[in-house]
DNA sequence: TTCATCATATAACATATGTGAGTGCGGGCC
DNA sequence: GGCCCGCACTCACATATGTTATATGATGAA
């Protein structure tokens, strides 16, 4: 099996072959969950981890007036409860947004490689690292950009995560999200989300028909986002 | 030396009294900051990370419109920028809002101890994991809460962070941002800010007079901002 | 003291975004 | 083949929050 998370670690530093064997084998099955259901729930208490092979999830929390909001968007090569490992009860759900596709890490194989491989738990803690950081520039989009910008901005961000595991095609990536759901990850109403998209469209930034969304000039689409890409770190360095 | 990260760790699971000298050892120096200063600035490549022992720091991006977003606020016992680590690269800067005092913590010395130190290093980890969760929380509430709640929201996590840290007295901390400030976090307009207070102290939840914020009706509070403490993590586990 | 500065506070007005309702289309299912 | 049902899309209207401006009071400098 090709493990997209592999990839993505190596586009960040040098892994041993030892390390992407001892990654291999922390795996302990594969599973496969429906779209719409949940893969991990609120409230619960992993014993493993789960990094996402193919398909999209989301983590969202559901309020007391039933609205809902979408912390993070994860695609192949995303673990999409690490922190599970350290931080023990799910403060949020993940839902799976597509029929996904998931490899299962105990987390008594990261233990272990937590006491035996300290580069490779740099890396893994790199991982977390990156989501905290895209936390953050959803934090800025949302407090400080408007909606179209802020829709702008994610659409950049995703293009180029897909991208880093090979998951683009061209300028076009798969976007499986309804607009309510885009709604709840950027925390506006989904009539707000249909104004927006069409002003992207009128302008000829995107097209978007079924799945299929399609950059149609990323220069000025990562401007109007104020998008810019350092935060994802997909660059080399020594870790 | 007493060390606010030693009493904030020692909340989430046990230290052992050799775990607590190698983090003591690991501090190279202490630095001063005045209010006003940066910690680091975004773009930097620290060899080095920031504890804060006393003072009021925050994290933040400035936009080309000259808007500000602050997307963490740290008081004693965090770590300001231990990302800075294994990111390299700052994709923000930390304000000190008040005087700092800081420990300095050489890069070096923090990957000696996750080649040394498992345990240690996970509880490192874990620091940064709860980072996240309080980004997440934040996203929530600027994505799915009124500006009431959302401020709610903010105080009561503010005064539970400081109380794992004995920096409360009684049910009064000391809060020394200005409205604006207290703006560039929560993403809105000072206007807004002021309005906003004006409602929590006519509704009898909180004084704040000068530094001294008082949480006047805790329980009411917490239920305005649909507050829960579980994400910050302060309580006992085996990690 | 006097003056500048900065933060809080308030008012009047502007606008981005939310709400509620309704249309139409396409795909799955009996 | 017909019928739901979810989803995209639009309209008219409501409102939370932003903007601009001004007043007031503390604080510190000259």
């Amino acid at each position: 099996m090709i493990n997209p998370l592999v990839l993505k670690l190596e586009q960040r530093d040098r892994l041993s072959d030892d390390e992407k064997r001892v990654l291999e084998s922390a795996i302990s099955r594969i599973r496969v969950v429906e779209a719409d259901e949940d893969i991990v729930h609120e409230g619960d208490r992993p014993s493993e981890s789960s990094l996402l092979l193919d398909g999209f999830a989301a983590r969202y929390k559901i309020f007391s007036n039933g609205r809902r909001q979408i912390t993070a968007i994860h695609v192949a090569g995303d673990f999409v409860d690490l922190h599970s490992f350290l931080l023990k009860t799910m403060d949020h759900g993940v839902l799976a947004l597509t029929p996904c596709r998931i490899a299962v890490v105990p987390h008594a194989a990261i233990e272990k490689i937590t006491t035996e491989h300290p580069h490779l738990t740099r890396l893994l803690w790199l991982s977390t690292l990156v989501d905290g950081a895209i936390h953050r520039e959803w934090l800025n989009a949302m407090g400080r950009l408007s909606a179209t910008a802020h829709m702008a901005h994610f659409i950049c961000e995703l293009f180029l995560r897909l991208k880093a595991v090979g998951r683009t095609d061209g300028d076009t990536i798969q976007l499986p999200l309804t607009q309510a759901e885009l709604g709840d990850t950027l925390g506006l109403s989904t009539v707000h989300v249909n104004r927006v998209l069409q002003e992207l469209r009128k302008e000829g930034l995107i097209r978007w028909q079924g799945d299929a969304l399609t950059i149609l000039d990323r220069e000025r689409l990562e401007k109007v986002g104020e998008f810019t890409p350092t935060y994802l770190n997909l660059h080399h360095e020594h870790r």
